[in-house]
DNA sequence: TGAATAGTGTCTCTTAGACAGTATAAG
DNA sequence: CTTATACTGTCTAAGAGACACTATTCA
C-alpha cells in the first residue's frame, strides 16, 4: 500500500462495503421408517422487498439476494456476517468463513459497493429457529439447481457459484462435513453428506466406504458405558455412532498420505 | 445484501480501497559446479519513503511493506493488482490470486482502509529485470524469516503470514510449484523448490521422491527428436527434463486418490 | 419368514516406503 | 578411479476396490 498516490490527489473512495452470507445446509427428507433419509444441499436467500423502511422504492426489488448487510466503520465484515446472521436467523456460533470478494465495477447500481462474501454451514436444526423469526415468504431454502435459476439480485450468481465450488474443495480436502451433521451420527449420515456435494466411487460405493470410514483419523467410533454405542434411527440394524475428533487432515498431491 | 438500511440513514463508506500483493520467489544460491543449487523462498518488499511526492510525510515511513496501491474506481483490486506489478517491477503475465482482505478498524490510521491481499509467484528470471528498473535500496527480497523480523508497516506482518500459510497449502495441493520452475527442470529442481515450503519424508528421501515423481499424472517427461532430453546442469549424469501438463489434481480426504 | 440396512471375509492388484545397488560423466 | 548425482531392483506391508457373504432387527 503506497500512500504517495493517496495524499497527491482526491481518490475516489468506495460508496459502500458489504457482507455477504451464502447459507448452505443439507436437509434430510424423510424416506420412510429405518430408511436413511435423502438429502439435498440448500442454500438460503432472502427476496428483496419493493420498498425501503421509508417506504422509497428498493433496489433489485423482488429478486433474491444473499443475507448481509453493509459493514460499519467500527467493524470487520467478518463481525458483520455474525451480527446479520444472527439478527435474520437468530442463531450464532456457526462457523463462517471467507471466501472471496466481488469489486467488479457496475456490480451495483448504487455505486461503488463492494462485497466481501462468505460462506456458512447451517446445521438443519438451526432452521427451525430461523422459521419462526421471519416471514418465510420472503426468506427460502433452495436447492442448488433451483437458486441458480430463479432472479438474482446484483451478481449474486456468480458469488453463489463460487461458494458452491468452495464448500466442494472444503468438503473434500478438510472435515468441513461436520458442520452438517449433529455430533454424533451414522456412517450413512455421513455418506449421504458426502454425496450431496461431492461424487466420488468410493464415497458412493457401501462396501468401501464402510470399510474406510471407520480408518479415518479424524473420525471415531463412540463408546457409552463402556460399550459401542448405537443407534437405529436410520435402519432396524443398530448402527455404530461416530465423531469427529480433532485430527486435521493434510493432504499434498505429491505425497497422498493423510497427516495432520 | 440488504438495501433497506443504505437509504434510511447515512451510512460511512471506507476511506479507501488498496490491493496488496505479496511477490514470492525462490532464488537459486550455487552450490558449486554440477551441484544442485541451494534454494530460499523469498518475498518481495518495499521500504516506504520518508515523503511523499509532494514532500509530505509519509505515513508508516522507514518501514517496509507489500507492494501495492489503492484500487480506482473503475478496476477491481485484483486489475490493481496486475498494473502496481507491473509499474513497479516492469513485468505481467504473472498468476495473482486472492487470499484475503484485512479491514480490522484501526489497521491504518489513515481513516478506514480495506485491504484486498493477493499474493504471487514470480520466476526467479523476472528479478533480473525488476533490478533495473527500481533503485535497488528501497526494493529487497527478503527470505521469510528476515521479513518477519523487519520492521513492517500496517498489519502487512499479518498479511505476509497468512500468504505464506496459502502458498504452502498451494503448493501440496496444487501444482503451483510450476511457477517457480522453468518450462523444463529437473527432478531434483522440483524437490528443492517443494523443500523450501513443505516438510515431507516422501520429497525429502531421494528414493521416493525420483520413483514417485515419474508417475505423477501431471508431470511428463520431455522429448525431442523422439529422444527423452536429459540435462546436465546440477549433475554429471545427465538426468531426465520434465514439465508439467494440464492435468489438475484434486485429492481428498475420504479417498486419497488422485483425480483430475 | 422376507426385506432392508449394516456391515465382514477374502481375494487381487497397486502403491508406499525402505534399503541397497547400478549408471553416468567430470576431473 | 574417485566422487557426486541420478536413478533402479527388490522386498514388505499396507491399502484400494470388487464381490460375495453374514448379522441384526422389524413387520
Amino acid at each position: 500500500m503506497v500512500s504517495r498516490e493517496y495524499n497527491s490527489k482526491k481518490f475516489i473512495t468506495p460508496d459502500g462495503y458489504a457482507s455477504d452470507i451464502a447459507v448452505f445446509t443439507i436437509t434430510s427428507e424423510s424416506n420412510g421408517q429405518y430408511k436413511p433419509p435423502i438429502k439435498f444441499l440448500k442454500i438460503m436467500l432472502i427476496k428483496r422487498s419493493n420498498q425501503d423502511h421509508e417506504g422509497n422504492p428498493n433496489i433489485e426489488a423482488g429478486k433474491w439476494a444473499l443475507p448481509g448487510g453493509f459493514v460499519r466503520s467500527n467493524e470487520t465484515a467478518f463481525q458483520t456476517a455474525e451480527r446479520k446472521l444472527y439478527e435474520e436467523t437468530g442463531v450464532g456460533g456457526l462457523r463462517i468463513k471467507h471466501f472471496g470478494v466481488y469489486d467488479s465495477p457496475g456490480r451495483d447500481d448504487r455505486g461503488w459497493i463492494l462485497s466481501n462474501a462468505h460462506y456458512v454451514i447451517a446445521n438443519e436444526e438451526f432452521l427451525k429457529n430461523r422459521k419462526t423469526t421471519k416471514d418465510a415468504s420472503d426468506i427460502q431454502l433452495l436447492t442448488i439447481e433451483d437458486a441458480l435459476e430463479i432472479n438474482l439480485a446484483f451478481d449474486h450468481r456468480k458469488i453463489i457459484d463460487d461458494a458452491i465450488w468452495f464448500i466442494k474443495k472444503d468438503m473434500a480436502l478438510t472435515t468441513l462435513a461436520k458442520h452438517f451433521l449433529p455430533k454424533e451420527f451414522v456412517l450413512s449420515e455421513l455418506q449421504g453428506v458426502l454425496l450431496t456435494v461431492l461424487d466420488d466411487p468410493s464415497i458412493k460405493t457401501d462396501a468401501a466406504f464402510f470399510r474406510k470410514a471407520p480408518t479415518l483419523p479424524f473420525l471415531e467410533a463412540v463408546s457409552e458405558n463402556g460399550k459401542l454405542k448405537k443407534s437405529n434411527r436410520y435402519s432396524k440394524t443398530p448402527a455404530q455412532l461416530y465423531r469427529f475428533n480433532d485430527f486435521q487432515p493434510i493432504t499434498s498431491v505429491y505425497s497422498k498420505k493423510l497427516k495432520g
